[in-house]
DNA sequence: AAATATAATTTTAAGCTTGAAATAATTTGA
DNA sequence: TCAAATTATTTCAAGCTTAAAATTATATTT
C-alpha cells in the first residue's frame, strides 16, 4: 500500500471522528439542557425509560446496560432513582431468582409519553436542515460505520 | 406544510439521531477501553491533552472547556490530575490575574506525541470500512448539521 | 474613589460512569 | 451429589460531569 495515502486517509478518519464526536457532544449537551428546563429531568434517565418504553416486555438489568451501552453497575445506579421518584419497577424472575425485570410504572409511562413528544420535537428542530435524502445518505454511512466492529 | 410528511420527517431524524448516538458511544467505549489497556489512561485526560497539543500556544481555562465542550468545573477537575501527574502546568496570567494558561510540561509532551500515533491508528482501524468518498459525505453531512445549532 | 457590573476560575453537592470485587443463584460436570 | 464454573446483579472506590454558588480580579459607571 501507498504510506502516503495510507497516512492522509488516517487523517482524514481522525478528522471526521473528532467532527463526529462534536457534532454529538453538541447535541447532546442541547437535549441536555432541554430535558432539565423543560422536564427536570436528565438524559440517561431518558435514556433509560426510552429502552424501557420501545421494548413492549420487560427487561433485565443486564440487556439494559447492553441495549444503551453503559456497565452494569450504572443501571442499577439509574434505575434506582427512577424507582424512588415511582416511575420504574423490578420485579424478581420467577423462573430464575437472579435475573430482575424492569418496567416503566403507569406513573413512568405516562410522563414518558408527554417527555418523548417533547423530545422528538426537538431533535426534529436541532437537524432541521437535514433534508430526506441527506437524512438517506446519514443512515447508511452511520449503518456502515456500525458494521466495523468487532468490539 | 402536509403533516405526513412531517411526522415522517421527524421521525427519520429521530432514528439517524439514536444511530449516530449509538456511533458515537460505541466508539468512545472502544477508545475508552484502548487508552486504559494500552496507555493507562482515560478518554477526558486524552481529550484535554490533544486540546492543550493543538493549540500551539497555552491555552486558558475557559478556552479549554469551549473547545471541549464541558464545563468549567470539569477543566478544573481534569486538569487538577494531569498536573498531579506532572503533565499539565498553570501558569498565572501577568495582564489578568484572573487567567490562568495551561500547557502540557514537556513530559506531558513527550507522553502525548506516543499517545496521539496509537490513538490515530486505532481510529483508522476503527472506521477503516469507510473509504474515501464515504469519509466525503460524512464531514460534509457532519459540518451542515453543525450549522443548524444555535444553541 | 467607591459602588456596581462583569469575567475567570474554583468549590460544592449531586448525579453519572466505569471497572473490579463481592453476592447470590444457577448450571455444569466429575 | 457436590465442587467448580458461569451468570445476574449490586456494591464500591475513583474519576467524570454538571449547574450553581463562591472567590477573586478587572472593568465600568457614577
Amino acid at each position: 500500500m501507498n504510506t502516503a495515502l495510507n497516512d492522509s486517509m488516517s487523517k482524514r478518519r481522525l478528522k471526521m471522528w473528532i467532527r463526529l464526536l462534536g457534532v454529538a457532544r453538541s447535541a447532546e449537551g442541547h437535549m441536555r439542557e432541554f430535558l432539565r428546563v423543560n422536564h427536570k429531568t436528565t438524559l440517561p434517565r431518558f435514556d433509560v425509560m426510552a429502552a424501557l418504553h420501545r421494548s413492549r416486555k420487560a427487561v433485565t438489568m443486564s440487556e439494559l446496560g447492553r441495549l444503551l451501552l453503559v456497565s452494569n453497575g450504572n443501571v442499577t445506579a439509574v434505575v434506582d432513582r427512577l424507582e424512588l421518584d415511582g416511575l420504574a419497577k423490578r420485579t424478581i424472575s420467577n423462573s430464575d431468582r437472579r435475573t430482575i425485570y424492569v418496567a416503566l410504572t403507569s406513573k413512568g409511562l405516562q410522563q414518558f409519553e408527554i417527555l418523548a413528544k417533547d423530545h422528538e420535537r426537538e431533535i426534529n428542530a436541532l437537524f432541521g436542515n437535514l433534508a430526506g435524502d441527506e437524512l438517506e445518505s446519514m443512515m447508511r454511512l452511520l449503518k456502515c460505520m456500525g458494521k466495523g466492529e468487532n468490539a
